[in-house]
DNA sequence: ATGGTCGGTGTCCGA
C-alpha cells in the first residue's frame, strides 16, 4: 500500500490555517504530521482539517507553546502521546495505521542559545530528551517494525545541511555533541534517513531558515532541521522525497517548509 | 557586523 507522509513546523496552526489548506490542496500527502501548533486542544482548527479531507486528527497541545499533531485521510487503528523528561511538553505524538506502520511525530527542544550542559538548562534537557527517546526505541527494537519518524529534530546533522559547517559548527543545532546524540539515536534502532536515501549526502538540503534574514532566499543560509526517518524494513519502499523551498516564500509562512516522503 | 524577526500565556519568553 502506498504512503505518502509530509512534516511542517507550522509555527502556530491557527494562524496559517490557510498555508496548510494550501499545501494540502498541491501535495495531497495522505498525512501532515505538525510542529509548534501552537495550540490547545480546545482552539485547535479540527473542523478545518477535517474540511480538507483529513478526517482523522491525534493532536496534542499547549498554551502557546510546542504541540504536535497527525493529520490524515488514512484511519488510526490507535493513538499515542508521550510525555518526555518529566515535562507536560506536547512533543511527541504517534499513530498506528490499520497495516501496522507506526507514524511518529517529534518537537525535539530547540535547545536555547548556549551549547554548554552546565551552562544552558535548556541544552541539557534537548540532550537529554535525545537520550530518552533512544532509549525508548532501543527497548522496541525489532527487525519487523514498520515505523516512520517524522518532525522538527532542531539538529542538522551533516555539513551539506547548513550552509555552512565552519560557521555553526559552535552554534545549537549543528554541534559536535548533538550530532552524536543524533546518531545516537538513529542507531537505536537503525532509522534510515530517507530524505538522504534519495538524495544522497552531498547534496545540500535546508528545510529552514531564519526570519531574521533580511532577504532569507539571497542569503539562503538554511540549515536542514526537519526530518524524516524510517525503519529497514520500510526503506525499501521509500520512492520519492521533495523539501518545498517555495512555501518559504509564501505570504505570512512559517520559517520551516514542508518536507516530503512518498513510499511504495 | 554579535544585529536581525516572528507568535502568543504578549509589553516577556521561546524560537
Amino acid at each position: 500500500m502506498a504512503l505518502s507522509i509530509a512534516t511542517w513546523n507550522i509555527n502556530s496552526v491557527r494562524l496559517r490555517i490557510g498555508l496548510v489548506e494550501r499545501f494540502l490542496g498541491e501535495n495531497a500527502p495522505d498525512i501532515l504530521c505538525l510542529q509548534e501548533t501552537k495550540a490547545m486542544l480546545d482552539v485547535f482548527p479540527f473542523d478545518a482539517l477535517k474540511s480538507f479531507g483529513y478526517k482523522h486528527i491525534h493532536a496534542a497541545g499547549m498554551k502557546g507553546y510546542n504541540g504536535v499533531a497527525i493529520v490524515s485521510k488514512k484511519p488510526f487503528a490507535r493513538t499515542d502521546v508521550k510525555h518526555w523528561c518529566g515535562k507536560e511538553d506536547a512533543r511527541h505524538v504517534w499513530v498506528t495505521l490499520k497495516d501496522g506502520v507506526e507514524v511518529h511525530n517529534f518537537y525535539v527542544p530547540a535547545g536555547g542559545d548556549i551549547p554548554d550542559l552546565k551552562q544552558n538548562e535548556k541544552f541539557a534537557h534537548k540532550l537529554r530528551f535525545l537520550d530518552e527517546v533512544t532509549t525508548w526505541f532501543a527497548a522496541r527494537k525489532a527487525a519487523a517494525n514498520k515505523f516512520v519518524l517524522v518532525g522538527d529534530l532542531n539538529i542538522a546533522p551533516l555539513e551539506t545541511d547548513v550552509w555552512s559547517h565552519k560557521a555553526l559548527v559552535n552554534v545549537v543545532s549543528h554541534t559536535p555533541i548533538e550530532v552524536e546524540r543524533l546518531a545516537r539515536m538513529q542507531r537505536s534502532h537503525d532509522w534510515v534517513d530517507a530524505v538522504r536515501q534519495v538524495f544522497g549526502d552531498d547534496k545540500t538540503l535546508y528545510s529552514w531558515w531564519s526570519y531574521r534574514a533580511a532577504d532569507w532566499d539571497a542569503a539562503d543560509k538554511g540549515r536542514r532541521l526537519d526530518h524524516v526517518w524510517v525503519t529497514p524494513a520500510l526503506a525499501p519502499r521509500v520512492r520519492d522525497a521533495a523539501i518545498l523551498r517555495e512555501a518559504r516564500g509564501w505570504q505570512q509562512t512559517s520559517d520551516h517548509v514542508p518536507v516530503v516522503v512518498r513510499l511504495k
